[in-house]
DNA sequence: GCCACCTCCTTGACTGCTCAAGTATATCCC
DNA sequence: GGGATATACTTGAGCAGTCAAGGAGGTGGC
């Protein structure tokens, strides 16, 4: 970024003329995006099945995972969170039955978060209004197939690691 | 969403073959690319000017607004925030003298935010960071004009409203 | 066998937001 | 002018995450 090529229409020191595409822009518009499909999800699926939208990721990358559990270090990578944050995360889900804490054979530090039968009942559900909810976020009559695409595209060049593949 | 048109490939009843863009999955990986973002931001303003990004999205909203200043309730609005939410955010940025307190004359009820002229100081070297980290994030090498422009777009449309136009 | 070091996980203290409730002021209608 | 209602803002309680510290268990060198 030291001796990126200057262009003219973005120069930081002449306000008012935003001609070319402005990173900085573009970065605030990501943070405005997201917040907003975050309450969307919340609502839904917070007012339907009494859980976040970080409740429902944990659950969705646990269904994936083989055997619908995992280390509780490696669904702290895959969700993007500390692992403080997964334990806290984890303990109301726990409490409700919809996930349990398993321990490893051969080795006594690792704690599986593993899905319950319920929990993957529960997911069914969930997933259900979620795929709504986004199916309603990125409307068909606004957003084409190939806008879709190129977004979630665009997004995983950005974002690093994917949210898991598959979705199914 | 009662009658969109449906794609086969998407069929959220059939499992296991994604082949078109999934709008849930994008919603996830948006959720994923704000978070990474959000830290990088967070990490370059806190270490040098020892604001959060939201401190800096502040700021930079009430630079925008005519003289500087802006009723609480409308910057809730531009940050997509609720009214305490800025009451709690602006009140560290008063006690370190980048803000102040403005009463209306015409209207006891409101306080303005006001930026304070080493707020617009400080704002300025913020705005140099913030750049550079966006511009890192958004690496030349691999983010062309046309993705940045595309990207951007994508998200004015998928957000609502933008982050405040002009950003110089 | 033992000591140093590393990994996995939890906990306490904190931040940054939320909602619900409360206060103060303005406005409308009679 | 005076009550009902609406608006602007603050405050208390709570939730979801962070970091820093610490406990418990595994691993490798000698």
């Amino acid at each position: 970024m030291t001796d990126r090529p200057e262009r003219p229409d973005t120069d930081p020191q002449h306000p008012g003329t935003p001609a070319g595409p402005d990173p900085l822009d573009t970065a605030l518009r990501l943070v405005r995006a997201q917040t907003a499909a975050v309450k969307r999800f919340d609502a839904s699926l917070g007012g339907l099945h009494g859980v976040s939208l970080s409740d429902f990721t944990v659950l969705l990358h646990l269904s994936q995972a083989p055997g619908g559990r995992m280390r509780r270090v490696d669904l702290a990578e895959a969700l993007g969170l500390t692992a403080s944050g997964v334990t806290r995360g984890l303990a109301p889900l726990e409490r409700i039955g919809l996930v349990t804490r398993e321990a490893a054979a051969r080795d006594a530090r690792v704690a599986y978060a593993a899905l319950t039968p319920t929990g993957r009942d529960r997911l069914a559900e969930m997933l259900h209004t979620a795929r709504q909810v986004a199916a309603d976020h990125f409307a068909a009559d606004r957003w084409s197939a190939e806008d879709l695409t190129l977004l979630s595209a665009l997004l995983t060049r950005l974002g690093g690691t994917a949210p898991g593949q598959g979705l199914g």
